[in-house]
DNA sequence: AATACCAGCAACCGCCGAAGC
DNA sequence: GGCTTCGGCGGTTGCTGGTAT
């Protein structure tokens, strides 16, 4: 069986949202707060559906959203943040005071894609276009040198100078000037060499998070069972 | 002036994970 | 452990207004 739905759809409006149904949510959350979004509409006289209540107070009616155009600093975060996250637009937008996932993910899919292509920039890899695909890992190490972005295997061998950490098998994606404020320690394990110079790494991997049933990695550092240690992860 | 096309954005849909029973 | 419910998320759709022809 499958799931019932979040309300009953016959005796629900669509689409764009009236100024009496707007004033009609912004006066039962000013009242009563943000709750339970499923028993909201009835309680505020709304013939809507709960999640569609809910859409439109984060997107549009919250009082601290910044409206009007992104400046030249949010783009290049947004960039830098996507370039790192990928899709991840609730995490992006977290990171913008006043920004809206999904404000974000418009913005992105009308302005920024376009801006990254006319650089030559495919805005899915954040590499130059035509490049060939391999694989990369990105490193929160807070590096000294001011190169940001991707390390070609063939530049590797030319740096005369490696440190350890340059001279790895794969490639390393290093984002020096974005602090996150997040800092992740896995359970110690004996390091594990990568496979024949190759490593992939999902996305929730990647950042040491269980794994999810589609991951075919093989796990954060290697560990396989993918478990992050949450007691060593530190939020500054 | 009428029509076609396009860009921007609000809103919907369907899936997923967490929580509760 | 399995099922249901709910909140949240990302992808997609479709409406609207602006511009080109």
């Amino acid at each position: 069986m499958g799931r019932s739905p979040c309300c009953e759809k016959a005796h629900t409006n669509k689409g764009a949202w009236t100024k009496e149904e707007d004033d009609r949510l912004i006066a039962y959350i000013r009242a009563h707060g943000e709750g339970c979004w499923r028993s909201l509409p009835k309680a505020a006289g709304l013939l809507r559906c709960g999640k569609s209540c809910r859409l439109r107070w984060i997107n549009y009616l919250r009082p601290d959203l910044k409206r009007g155009n992104f400046t030249e600093e949010e783009d290049e975060l947004i960039i830098k943040l996507h370039s790192l996250l990928g899709n991840k637009w609730s995490l992006i937008a977290g990171r913008l005071p006043g920004r809206t996932d999904n404000e974000i993910k418009n913005y992105w899919n009308t302005h920024i894609r376009r801006k990254l292509l006319s650089r030559g920039i495919d805005p899915a890899t954040h590499r130059p276009i035509h490049a060939p695909l391999s694989d990369f890992t990105i490193t929160f190490a807070k590096g000294e040198k001011k190169d940001v972005g991707i390390l070609r295997r063939d530049e590797e061998k030319t740096r005369s100078s490696c440190s350890s950490e340059e001279s790895a098998p794969w490639r390393q994606y290093r984002c020096p000037d974005l602090n996150l404020e997040l800092s992740i320690s896995p359970p110690f394990q004996q390091p594990v060499e990568p496979i024949k110079g190759k490593r992939r790494l999902c996305f929730t991997c990647s950042l040491g998070l269980q794994r999810t049933k589609k991951c075919k990695c093989n796990g954060f550092l290697g560990l396989g069972a993918g478990v992050l240690d949450y007691r060593t992860v530190e939020m500054k």
